[in-house]
RNA sequence: GUGAUCAUAGCUCAGUUUGGUUAGAGCAUCUGGUUGUGGCCCAGAAGGUCAUGGGUUCAAGUCCCAUUGAUCACCCCA
């Protein structure tokens, strides 16, 4: 037998309406903040994503689906999409139409990790960035918008956690502090630690080892080195969020793998999913656009795991979805008459009905009990007595009372069926 | 990439400890329960290379090894 590839998964029909609920809430609370949608390529020019997001990034170094193409080009299944937005924001010259570019999406990413609880090799993100702004007011929209959509589904179980990285400058004087420290307590740390203090100095507060928590508990904090105009940046951000009434706590070890962060770094994570609990993430960008090759200008985003979303609302079981219905089961009483049972079909199909019948000539029984599977709001009985009347039985499928329709009078059964 | 646990019907699982007739159940599916009417109920049917390959044994779903896959955790991230 063939199986789907490791880490990848079927959606079944009998799971799609989670997520086109999930989608129309994405959709609707994304365009009342005025953001519009962008569909880009699944592939890109590996190029892309190693600028992107940086090369010493695990997302580049180990995680990304490459591959050569028949010319000989590198190509990269996204692995995320700022980049992507980012390189057609550029490529499209937008910031000429508009000075400030909103954009959300939804759609698979690929990364080439472990499978686990809330982690898959094609996954589905929705995301948003603001492109052509520093408004401290935008990097607090993006936390207002990722909360928004979760608790309009009504989970319960979530953190706000925010910080804010500075700018570069900023950040190398802090990154020299904090390696003087570590230097002290160099032996002490966890081997994977001891990687990152070349690699990535900063992610060394990432680490889950007790001994690296120790030791980083009384490390400098980065926030004791952002200047004046840094330090407003944040302080607007938290004032918005105050007044939008949510909950956040500033974590100074929130401290993302890609590269291209600035400023405001932010995390909501669920306490109902398993280990893999951050549902959404993100945070400024101030350089991106620039190393991408468009001009200075800033942007900040945020993009949400869908399968964690999904998994943390079956946790909490707080879907509840409408139950399928179907408006009319035309139930053929003598098999010769199916012609005619497929003809009102068709009919009420084109009337916007959702209509089913019978394609395997089985029983009345058979038939009626799949009407009663498929929610059948009425059934219609083609055939019989009636039928040489040129009429049919309308049974309301509720309360079980029938009545004859005559053949030629579908406006009446129309009627009927949408009352 | 590392580790732990697991793999029996479409699904959820018994059976493996202590090897021994024809591998079971519930749900789901299908067909009936008298002419042309659902849900509940009743009866029946169908559905298995016990993940795959090898080994031990008179005998393997059961013990051993390998492979593959899954789950969870590390790692990383959404």
């Amino acid at each position: 037998m063939i199986k789907a590839i490791t880490g990848t998964k079927d959606i079944l029909p009998s799971e799609i309406s989670k997520w086109y609920f999930l989608e129309s809430i994405v959709k609707k609370k994304l365009s009342n903040f005025n953001y519009k949608e962008i569909r880009t390529p699944i592939f890109e020019n590996t190029t892309l994503f190693a600028r992107g997001i940086g090369e010493g990034t695990d997302i580049v170094s180990k995680e990304m689906y490459t591959f050569l193409d028949r010319s000989g080009e590198s190509i990269t299944l996204r692995p995320e999409l700022t980049a992507s937005v980012v390189r057609a924001f550029i490529e499209h010259s937008l910031e000429k139409k508009q000075s400030l570019n909103k954009f959300f999406y939804i759609g698979p990413m690929f990364r080439q990790e472990r499978p686990q609880a809330g982690r898959y090799r094609q996954f589905h993100q929705f995301g948003a960035e603001a492109l052509g702004s520093n408004d401290p007011l935008l990097d607090a929209e993006m936390i207002i918008i990722a909360y928004d959509i979760l608790s309009e589904l009504g989970l319960k179980n979530l953190e706000v956690k925010i910080n804010s990285l500075g700018v570069p400058s900023e950040r190398e004087v802090y990154k020299n502090e904090l390696k003087e420290y570590l230097k002290n307590h160099f032996s002490k740390l966890s081997e994977e630690s001891k990687k990152r203090f070349n690699t990535n100095v900063l992610r060394i507060f990432d680490s889950k080892d007790e001994r690296d928590i120790e030791i980083m508990k009384k490390a400098p904090l980065l926030i004791n080195y952002l200047n004046e105009e840094s330090l407003n940046h944040f302080e607007v951000v938290k004032s918005t969020l105050k007044n939008a009434k949510i909950n956040f706590v500033v974590d100074s070890s929130l401290v993302r793998g890609l590269d291209y962060y600035t400023h405001t770094t932010f995390e909501i994570v669920s306490g109902s999913v398993g280990s893999q609990s951050a549902l959404c993430g993100g945070g400024r960008y101030n350089g991106l656009i620039k190393e991408l090759g468009g001009s200075d200008l800033p942007g900040v985003g945020f993009a949400a795991g869908m399968e964690r979303i999904l998994l943390a609302c079956e946790n909490e079981n707080i879907l509840n979805l409408p139950e399928d219905k179907i408006d009319l089961y035309i139930v053929t009483l003598d098999k010769s008459k199916s012609d005619i049972s497929y003809k009102i079909a068709v009919e009420l199909r084109r009337k916007n009905k959702i209509v089913e019948l019978d394609y395997l000539s089985r029983s009345v029984k058979a038939q009626m009990r799949e009407a009663n599977k498929f929610n059948a709001k009425f059934v219609l009985f083609v055939g019989g007595e009636e039928l040489n009347n040129n009429e049919v039985i309308l049974k309301n499928m509720i309360d079980g009372t029938q009545e004859n329709i005559s053949l030629s009078d579908i406006d009446k059964l129309l009627y009927k069926l949408g009352e």
